[in-house]
DNA sequence: GGGTTGACAACAG
DNA sequence: GCTGTTGCCAACC
């Protein structure tokens, strides 16, 4: 139970130390779980996440900051809307200065 | 136990 | 520069 985590657990870990403002790609968590290829995997797990209210999976979004994953919220424009409530400007599904608002997971 | 799926990422054409 | 395909790895059927 200590470091037995699930890949998901992990993830949950991550995700949920994102800070206020900021936005974080698959990729870059997936790497630091030590499987930079599992990308997939991490969204497979936000997909997950949805039963978790601690799961700031608008906070995520893939390595070209567009929101690919704003469908699977229960309204389209919610993960857009979330975004802009925390500064984070959104055009088109699509993060604007993405780089600028990225934080790395192992920061 | 095997095959398919997937909120991605990297490479090839 | 963009579109298409392959790779990864764990979960789901």
């Amino acid at each position: 139970m200590s470091e037995s985590q699930s890949f998901f657990d992990k993830v949950y870990s991550i995700v949920r130390c994102i800070p206020f403002g900021r936005v974080t790609s698959y990729g870059a968590i997936a790497k630091a779980l030590g499987s930079s290829r599992s990308a997939r995997m991490v969204g497979y797990a936000m997909n997950a996440s949805h039963g978790m209210q601690d799961i700031p999976a608008h906070r995520v979004v893939n390595r070209n900051g567009m929101l690919t994953g704003k469908f699977h919220f229960e309204g389209s424009q919610l993960m857009q809307q979330l975004l802009e409530n925390e500064g984070i400007k959104v055009k088109n599904n699509q993060v604007i200065d993405f780089e600028k608002h990225f934080w790395d997971p192992s920061s």
